[in-house]
This record gives structure tokens, C-alpha cells and sequence, in this order.
DNA sequence: CACCACCCCTGGACGC
DNA sequence: TGCGTCCAGGGGTGGT
């Protein structure tokens, strides 16, 4: 499990991406694996264009170009988007290499593939075919269109916020972590949590990723910034990947359940799971 | 329609 | 040491 990046590794690769090639021109776009490429035609990939900003919407990226052409990539599970100068050692997988005008190189690098590249004629087109679909980015939700949406579904609370059409931008490891610092289980229902208490969860969602970006992120494996830089933030967590191990908060051993179909991880005394609401 | 199981894919951990 | 097996999981799809 290499990178995992969600909101706060993804928001990191594009603060440290768009500062490498804001108002750089691309030379040109190599694609070495086509399959990981959607929608594009031979210079779809903002081949001489100048790029003009490095968008985030939940967990997607995209590089804009100066005439409204982009290209939106997905990292998945394994990916990773990386700024180096010429002659860097490319590394296996690396499916796209952008080059660019004096020095410097992009590459996307995704051994699993479950990410991706997605060229559109223009930004418009991003958000009618991809951007749309997705809920309020995690870091922007209000806790009034949060609740609605927690109101229409009996699932559990964790599928939900796992859902990238409720909130974008959550993975395994902040749901868990958001979770717990909210003392809410995981499998509550969705429709049962009260008004009051999305309340409570919405602005702690936000300091909690807020702190993640701070700290460059979660690094598991080896999830890098685009400049190669690991985050700090996974010494910060409370349960992702603490299974068995002390609550931090109250001592009892930690317990790891399938929810959502993903490993979760809760402190069964902090988060007890009350039914009916 | 809502929800869930399943699948995609690779590499690291672990057991023998 | 080396090989097999399991597991990680975002998101799309097909089935219930």
C-alpha cells in the first residue's frame, strides 16, 4: 500500500506541484502506457501550452493550461506526481512524463493503476463530465448540506463519509481518524447522527485535514510531495493502523472491524455505538 | 433506486 | 533464500 493520498497528500502534491510549474511552458507529453489515458489525442496533453494553475476538487488534480485545456489526474492508490530535473532516474511505471521548457521534467508514476489521466478541451468540460458528480470538498462542506445528505441514506456513517458524492476529499485513514476524534462508531447510521453533532464533525473534519496539510501529509510507505518531500502527519494519528494497541485517549485496546468494506479501526470505549438516534 | 460484493493491480509482509 | 499467499484500498460495475 505505497501512498493512499487523500485530501491532505493530494492538496500537498498540488501546492508543491504548482509552485514547480505554474508559468512553465510543456514541451511536450510522453505516454508510455496508453490505458492510463483517457480522452486524450496526440497533443491533448497541453503539448505548448503554458500552464496556468494546478486545481484540487476531493482527491483529483488537474493542470490547467493557459487556453482553458487541462488535464485532471486521479492518483488512486499508488500514484504519485513527481517534479525533477532532467536526467533524474525515472522510476518503473511512470506512465505520463511531461517535459518542460527550460529543464525540469513531470512524471506520473502508479503501479497499481487505479489512478489516471484525463485530457478535456477545457475546464468546463472537467467539471460537467467529472468534477459535478462529486459532493463539497471536505475542506469547504457547510455542516447544513453535510446533514442533508447524512439524512437521505441509511447507510453507515463511515460509507457515507467514504462516499466521494456526499464529501470529497476522505479516505480509510481520515475517516478513522475523524471518527474517532468525533467519539462517533463508524457504524452508525448515517441519518441517525443529529444535527448537533454534524455540527461538531464538520469543523473538526476541517481542523483535522487542515493539520494533515500542515504536516505534509500521512506518509505509510512512501506517499511523496512532488518534490519527493514525506509527510509528518501519521505520527499525529490516533487509530489508522493502531489496531490492538492502547486508546490514546482512554487506554483500552483499539478494534479493528470491516466497515464500508475497508479496515476500521475505533476505540470501542470512546466510540460506542448507539442505536436509534 | 440504494446498497453491497466483487474486481482491477502491484508490492510488501509473513509463513514455511 | 525463495516461493506462495494474503492484504492494502478508490472507484467502477454488475447483481440483489
Amino acid at each position: 500500500m505505497p501512498a493512499m493520498p487523500e485530501l491532505p497528500e493530494v492538496e500537498q502534491v498540488r501546492r508543491t506541484l504548482r509552485s514547480a510549474v505554474v508559468g512553465r511552458r510543456v514541451v511536450r507529453a510522453s505516454v508510455r502506457r496508453a490505458d492510463v489515458v483517457h480522452g486524450a489525442g496526440p497533443g491533448d496533453l497541453l503539448d505548448g501550452r503554458t500552464v496556468a494553475d494546478v486545481q484540487r476538487r476531493g482527491k483529483q488534480l488537474a493542470l490547467v493550461g493557459d487556453d482553458g485545456r487541462c488535464v485532471c489526474i486521479h492518483l488512486g492508490m499508488s500514484g504519485q506526481l513527481r517534479h525533477v530535473t532532467n536526467g533524474a532516474a525515472e522510476p518503473r511505471h511512470t506512465h505520463v512524463i511531461w517535459t518542460l521548457g527550460g529543464g525540469g521534467r513531470v512524471w506520473f508514476t502508479d503501479p497499481r493503476r487505479f489512478g489516471g489521466v484525463w485530457a478535456f478541451e477545457h475546464t468546463n468540460a472537467l467539471h460537467r463530465e467529472r468534477w459535478d458528480v462529486l459532493g463539497p470538498d471536505a475542506m469547504r462542506i457547510t455542516p447544513a448540506v453535510l446533514w442533508r445528505s447524512l439524512q437521505r441514506t441509511r447507510r453507515a456513517l463511515k460509507a457515507a463519509l467514504l462516499d466521494q458524492g456526499v464529501v470529497a476529499g476522505l479516505g480509510n485513514i481520515y475517516v478513522d481518524e475523524l471518527l474517532f476524534r468525533a467519539r462517533l462508531h463508524p457504524l452508525t447510521a448515517a441519518c441517525a447522527v443529529e444535527r448537533d453533532a454534524v455540527g461538531r464533525l464538520v469543523p473538526m473534519m476541517r481542523r483535522l485535514l487542515a493539520r494533515a496539510i500542515a504536516a505534509g501529509g500521512s506518509t505509510l510507505r512512501d506517499y511523496v510531495d512532488a518534490t519527493g518531500e514525506a509527510g509528518g502527519f501519521q505520527r499525529q494519528h490516533r487509530v489508522y493502523g493502531r489496531s490492538g494497541q492502547p486508546c490514546r485517549r482512554c487506554g483500552e485496546p483499539l478494534e479493528s472491524h470491516v466497515a464500508a468494506g475497508r479496515t476500521t479501526v475505533c476505540c470501542p470505549a470512546c466510540q460506542p455505538l448507539k442505536l436509534s438516534g
